[in-house]
DNA sequence: GAACGAGTCAACAGGGTGTCGAGCTACGGC
DNA sequence: GCCGTAGCTCGACACCCTGTTGACTCGTTC
């Protein structure tokens, strides 16, 4: 928690002393973990696999890295921005209708998964095994839960929306949903939705939760 | 894969023969698990920690069960069982109205993993690891999202709800809902529905999928 | 050209898994 | 009564993975 009284630019993650040469191996590493997410999964890729990939031993791994985890850990850093960007872009862009927002918002968390497909198993694999991963993606969670409740909250506020549970509650079981739902068609074991279907039945889900009344 | 002409019983799972008296041990053996399941999480659980906690040496252990995953296997084929159980009555016993009948199934289900709330956690943690516990999930999930479905297209038939998405996949998505909210609950990382407010929640958006017409 | 620090790795310590083979105990048959 | 057999038990082993230590190289810098 403490950095001392010297910069550190980039905080903790990757190679203790972030600075000098040997960047190089530190993105063969990242390359690696990447490249063997595409064909094994997380508990099946060791450090040594990671090193050799790497071209260098197993001790110089740890030179780079404190552990597989923080691989892991950096790689995903960067889904998240990537998500949070996206995110953004979507929100604060103005769409036609809400409707269109909404289809417009889920289409890029989709999207953004899917493209890191690899990534976002082994995420779902490690948060099992590893606080910071879960805490990061907590941290994702958060962010979207709190756009998605903002929102349901002017849809209410401007009357297009009717009461209903808190908006929080609601944003939080929506977005745990689409967690879910994309998960099951990237992992591809067990039931799932295919992936062309996973839009719009969540889009389905989302407009009938946020603007429907109550039935019955 | 070829059981002999003699009869196998119980099958697999548990030890090799399932004949004779050591039947103690192999019971210590899965209420160990259950126990030290309540304080920390599966991996940091031992085959060690199992053997000495039923009073028996690793190899013992070995001799009852092929691995970990398998006593993990055993007491979840017991909560898969009891869920089926329950999610069979309520579907068979006729409800004062949908909403009733919804509301009193998303309750037994939520109510069924809340009451081994150690066990559904650590089920959800196998599943990055073993196959075998991702299959058997795969079932429960499957005989799940069917009965939904046929749900949902009964009430379809009858007019009481509006055409929308393929049945199956809206049961998908909203069992994979139930899954993950009811997950976070339990856990208690990242954020999450209140325990209270779980069940009304999942109500509210299930009602709303499966009745609410398509808006705007 | 000595001192320094980044970068490298062989070797080790420690902990986990799963197996093998030798021994123990009880019980039915002879 | 003793013997074989089958259930049961564990010490010792082989193996794999993690993370650390200490010594060694090599390019800079003064």
């Amino acid at each position: 928690m403490s950095d001392g009284a010297a910069p550190p630019p980039v905080a903790g993650r990757g190679r203790r002393p972030p600075r000098a040469g040997g960047d190089d191996r530190e993105l063969a590493i990242l390359a690696t973990a990447e490249r063997l997410l595409e064909e094994r999964t997380l508990g099946a890729i060791s450090v040594d696999d990671l090193a050799r990939g790497a071209g260098i031993s197993r001790p110089t791994f740890y030179f780079y890295f404190p552990s597989k985890d923080a691989v892991l850990l950096t790689l995903l850093d960067r889904v998240a921005a990537e998500a949070d960007a996206t995110m953004g872009a979507v929100f604060d862009t103005p769409a036609a209708g809400p409707r269109e927002a909404w289809q417009r918002a889920l289409a890029a968390y989709h999207e953004t998964f899917r493209r890191h497909r690899a990534l976002t198993v082994a995420w779902a694999e490690a948060r099992s095994t590893s606080e910071a991963v879960r805490t990061l993606w907590g941290e994702v969670f958060e962010r979207w839960v709190q756009r998605c409740a903002t929102a349901i909250e002017a849809e209410r506020a401007r009357g297009a929306a009717p009461a209903g549970p808190a908006a929080r509650d609601l944003a939080i079981a929506l977005t745990s949903m689409n967690e879910r739902v994309i998960y099951g068609s990237l992992s591809g074991d067990g039931p799932a939705v295919a992936d062309a279907d996973v839009v719009p039945v969540l889009l389905r889900v989302w407009l009938a939760a946020v603007y429907g009344d109550e039935p019955h």
